[in-house]
DNA sequence: TTGCTTTGTTCTATTTTTGGAACATAAGGT
DNA sequence: ACCTTATGTTCCAAAAATAGAACAAAGCAA
């Protein structure tokens, strides 16, 4: 059969978009012709990419497999199309924004570098830290962090861009070691590997589907405040982590992490952009913020766990 | 008007393939499908990609610019494609390989880490050396060579890949500083920046689109072995240098880079894969092989100076 | 359970795209 | 200068894709 890349684009806005109707409305095209694509680009590849009630869908292993791919390829695209209009070479002037080290380091990469390629003139400064509190001094124009519930600093603007799910993680090898790891109290016999500060209570948060929160006791091996570091670590088999799960996707991919306890996740944190005002924003910097609230949903898509319903956008 | 990602992968086979007819044999599909899908690509984007004359084509600049991100495009697809099927994880093995430094640092490291995402079971070494004769030694399933007319040991099978001209360079502070560069003569009085170790003539070899090679007199100020110390010499307005196109092809666009005497280049290399003999290659080897020279033209298409005539494939 | 709403799929007249041949133009050989 | 050959473009009957409505299935509320 032919390839028709066309697929991949319909394929990407019904990920995105979490169904045909809401795809279709987007892109202003009857959901027939989307239904009939990602059929169509199904039974070329000969796998199913979404599995479908007649009510809703969800996306396949494979299927979140091709879609990493495919968002790239759209990504590309964007890249391109916006490469030939002058309005690329036009922007310039300065952008600072802050964000966490994992952030930088696991999603915003490829992100941050398509930006500055496509605006050559404009200078990007980001800074790496995880206070809350820092952000309208030192001259910074927006932030990007991810937190519980409520920010407590409510004088800035907060926009909400995704939900990540923090799952449970370890290697193939330490699973083996510690033979099962079914339920919550499992996590007794486990060396547990923390994000943050050393604090004195030895016990980790869980968070199920139905929205049942408990407190397991562990013996926490290691404090970190480096993603980065906390998977290496359980990688190499140091013992049971949680992280978000873009963090740890690829490893997954590659079978160097395994996903523990399916049904729970430690947290589910909202990840916002906060800025000081909505008014009186630079066009340079408002590119920087739109691309960026453009990209990331795509790049924190993954997620296994499917949460518990509605939050408020 | 509405986007239809296809024409991009017509237009990246025109382009590669150098014409209508051999883009459509290759493809299999009649040429006036392809003519119209990047007449109505060109009219969208509102810009011309292609210049053509009844009997053949050449890529303007936008359309070069343009071309490099479609590319891109086209292999996330076949990335995409390929990470389905399960080719991807049945290869394993071991893979050495030889290539010069510029290659590594210019051409190949995109091409590489796609390789080696896809395949994640095959260890790839790759070793960096400008020498030509440590090939069947040391182990090396093949090696990637740039070199002038015919190389000297013939006990080797070589595969052509494609033909690089090396055109002339310098920052446009530097072009100012000099008053004006525009026939060979003017070397005389600028300073050089030149790959390679130190050599008592201090001349410089010019060739232009008639195939007249002239020897110019000019200062040496710096030899260096390394692509990218010469390159960000140049960029930093310390003289002319010469290098392979696709080295400089990102700092043209920015503009930190200008070519100077547009008509002439200071060699045409021809790129080839080397290796010691075309039988009882195993899988995962030629997989790379093949996924190399797949890629790599199109990552070194970009040659302004359209040369001389045919050579020999 | 029943009725209502929302979702994905299927159907078909209409619109769009396509293939293959005819065409116009320019390079290369004699 | 002439003829041949090869290239990109245009034309139109035939094939394919599409829009919009009808359809079937499943969640939701009473």
């Amino acid at each position: 059969m032919k390839v028709d890349l066309n697929d991949y684009y319909y394929f990407v806005h019904v990920v995105e978009k979490k169904g045909y109707t809401a795809a279709a409305r987007s892109l202003n095209m009857p959901k027939s012709r989307l239904s009939r694509h990602v059929s169509q680009l199904e039974e070329r590849l000969g796998i199913r990419l979404l599995q479908r009630t007649s009510r809703s869908i969800t996306v396949t292993e494979e299927g979140k497999r091709f879609f990493q791919h495919a968002r790239k390829l759209i990504d590309t695209m964007e890249l391109a199309e916006a490469s030939i209009s002058d309005y690329a070479t036009t922007l310039s002037g300065k952008v600072t924004f802050s964000c966490s080290t994992g952030m930088a380091q696991f999603s915003l990469i490829n992100i941050i570098s398509d930006f500055a390629e496509l605006h050559p003139n404009v200078i990007i400064e980001q800074r790496i830290s995880n206070n809350t509190d820092d952000l309208i001094s030192e001259g910074i124009d927006f932030a990007l962090r991810g937190h519980g519930k409520e920010l407590p600093n409510s004088s800035l603007i907060r926009r909400p861009i995704t939900q990540i799910d923090w799952p449970f993680f370890c290697s193939p090898d330490y699973l083996k070691k510690v033979s099962q790891i079914e339920k919550p109290q499992d996590l007794a016999q486990c060396r547990f590997l923390k994000l943050g500060r050393a604090n004195a209570k030895e016990t980790v948060s869980l968070l199920n589907s139905e929205g049942l929160r408990i407190q397991q006791q562990t013996n926490i091996a290691m404090f970190t405040e480096d993603m980065g570091t906390l998977k290496q670590s359980a990688m190499k088999g140091l013992g049971v982590t949680t992280l978000p799960e873009y963090v740890c996707s690829n490893a997954l991919q590659t079978g160097q992490l395994v996903r523990i306890l399916p049904d729970w996740i430690s947290q589910s944190a909202n990840l916002s952009m906060l800025m000081p005002s909505r008014l009186g924003i630079p066009q340079h910097t408002r590119a920087l913020m739109d691309f960026i609230l453009d990209r990331l949903p795509a790049e924190t898509i993954i997620k296994p766990h499917s949460n518990n319903s509605s939050s408020t956008y």
